[in-house]
DNA sequence: CCCCTGTTATATCCATCATATAACAGTAGG
DNA sequence: CCTACTGTTATATGATGGATATAACAGGGG
């Protein structure tokens, strides 16, 4: 997998990289059991600091995505905890149903941008 | 409207009002054309700084949400600009998409979830 | 004329982001 | 055994952004 980072962007390094971990897990493009580079070689692949990398990783760790082994690295190991996600999930599901609601963009459209992102992630 | 700020928590406080704000829209506790409260009393009865209410009025400003008047202030006038709103919409699923389908959530719990924000905003 | 409006300009303090250099402990492989 | 690699920790620096404070200005209303 690559990795494309936006220096331009106003969200931080080591969010992008995080949250482009997360769609390579969804996307089935890192499984269950397999190690991520190392912060290293990750660092230099993408031009960053390794601190910057290892910070993403770190999150991570935190949010229950990987588990870090000294031997294997960062492996990915997602844990089952719905309930916290649920409720994470729908308090950034508020602000764009409000910022939808106020440009009267219905449910319905935002169901079908839903189910368009997931059938893109399952192949 | 009152406001909820929470000064512990990591997110920015003039986003927090932002978000309110667009939120106060949305459940049309603000209408069209009614103003908001000067940056320098809603300032006050909050407890924060004159400018941290600015920030969040130029943002709603820059987004669409209101037109800054020098005689009424900040006017509710939400532009129709759905094109701009549903790609920005789009990539914040994205990652609530993907962090969904890591942790077995279906696209009929967020179907669910979205009913029931849209719900508790129209009353 | 005074008061309230948004707006602008500085300045300061603090937290966060990203970088750099360095060192340490544990493991795998030659 | 030694080298090379892993994550981890410590420390320092510069840049940026958030939040504060004080001050001043221009315009409209009563």
């Amino acid at each position: 997998m690559q990795f494309e980072i936006d220096f331009n962007s106003d969200e931080a390094l080591y969010l992008q990289l995080r949250n482009q971990i997360i769609l390579g897990i969804a996307m089935d493009q890192f499984h269950e059991g397999e190690s991520l580079p190392s912060v290293r070689s990750l660092a230099d692949m993408i031009g960053i600091n390794m601190h910057t990398v290892n910070k993403a990783y770190t999150a991570l760790k935190q949010e229950g995505y990987v588990k870090v082994d000294r031997r294997k690295g960062a492996v990915i190991a997602v844990d089952a905890d719905r309930a916290g996600t649920m409720d994470e999930i729908r308090r950034e599901l508020q602000t764009v149903v409000a910022k939808s609601s106020c440009r009267n963009i219905s449910r319905e459209e935002i169901h079908l941008m839903v189910d368009e992102l997931f059938e893109w992630m399952e192949r």
